[in-house]
DNA sequence: CGTATTGTTGAGTGAGATCAAAACCAGTGG
DNA sequence: CCACTGGTTTTGATCTCACTCAACAATACG
């Protein structure tokens, strides 16, 4: 939230989502989590993170890169932030919840529920809830997409095709293959090296 | 970048930071990182950093503390982007990358060298270098900062008091004070106890 | 020097904000 | 079952902040 009463939405916690991993390291946030639906969560502490980390490295790297996850989709909230219009930056979001839930079997071809009021997608886009339901009027008409406002909000897709080739939505940035081989590699060789410290770092000089 | 040649800058990399800390984890990132000055860096392999992981957790910790930090300054980033008028975005920006250099001793009260140019500010911030012109044009006529566009670019702030008042800006963000008390209590806590996994995690559920 | 990049300024335009009012809907309580 | 309430959606009219286009000045650099 801003001094004059704005709040500025960063991410969308989706089931399966870890939040708040920061506390690790962190004293305290400038942020707060809230729940728009009844929601089950669990809480883990430092020491039992900590623990976790020391005694299963593996399982350290799998929660950092759903931790990872999270950052790439922030950054590519910041693209809609910035640089998308209006309507594009609507449709992307769309598209971006559309794919996370449709990954975790939440949806029916094109179709999902979604609890975010006007007012809630404006906080997260920086648009007004005025604006944003203009655009979600235009997606409408253009045949688009159609919502569904009896509780719960329902939203269906009817061309995803063309809606990610008018917003440029990639959903590589969502798509993860798990972990890399390059750091399956590492894992392997560390088991069987004894744990002793590879190579130092180089250091390298960039030009202008 | 989009698909129509418009970018997005993410974070600005100050001397001492971290960067691409998720090569351990992602195969790749859609993202990229360039220099604006010549710059020193040094590359550390993913089988290096997994086993100073694991050999040196309270190491670890500590490169997760500066990770956690970048992504704190980009979800002020964030609030810029989608809340701040233009006005207040730029003149937020220059508070905090005067707030960065100076707690490394890199600026002397309130004057640090800037070596972006109105188009990269205008990147960064989702507005058009144009109008950022006129924003930095209006900031010096109030008498709030100077700028000397002679190479190496050089910005002064006048008022820093004034500027944080007006933009809102709370160095909170940037002035975390190291690891918290609960993480060094874990983590002692861990050297003495054997690394035995404390408590389970608990699981609550929180009303709509 | 000459050329490319960056900064500056003005005039006109437009995307999105603001203000305001009405319709719709989900609960609540009588 | 209905009236009442608060939240959400919808639409219109107006305004404004930031963009676009364009020209020129200043600076960097080979």
């Amino acid at each position: 939230m801003t001094p004059d009463g704005e709040r500025q939405i960063i991410n969308f916690l989706l089931p399966g989502s870890f939040f708040c991993l920061d506390a690790e390291v962190l004293e305290n946030a400038d942020y707060t989590v809230t729940s728009l639906t009844p929601a089950v969560y669990a809480i883990c502490d430092v020491k039992t993170m900590l623990a976790m980390r020391q005694q299963f490295p593996q399982l350290s790297a799998a929660v950092n890169w759903a931790d990872k996850r999270e950052t790439t989709i922030m950054m590519e909230h910041m693209v809609s932030l910035g640089q998308r219009s209006a309507g594009k930056a609507v449709a992307h979001l769309l598209l971006e919840l559309h794919s996370r839930l449709d990954m975790r079997g939440m949806d029916g071809n094109g179709q999902f529920t979604m609890p975010l009021t006007q007012e809630t997608i404006g906080s997260a886009l920086g648009l007004t809830a005025v604006h944003v339901n203009r655009m979600l009027r235009k997606l409408e008409n253009q045949g688009l997409i159609t919502i569904d406002h009896h509780s719960p909000r329902q939203v269906k897709l009817l061309d995803i095709d063309a809606l990610k080739e008018i917003t440029g939505f990639d959903s590589d940035y969502l798509n993860f293959t798990n972990i890399p081989k390059r750091t399956k590699a590492a894992f392997a060789s560390l088991d069987s090296a004894g744990n002793s410290l590879p190579s130092m770092s180089r250091t390298k000089h960039s030009k202008h």
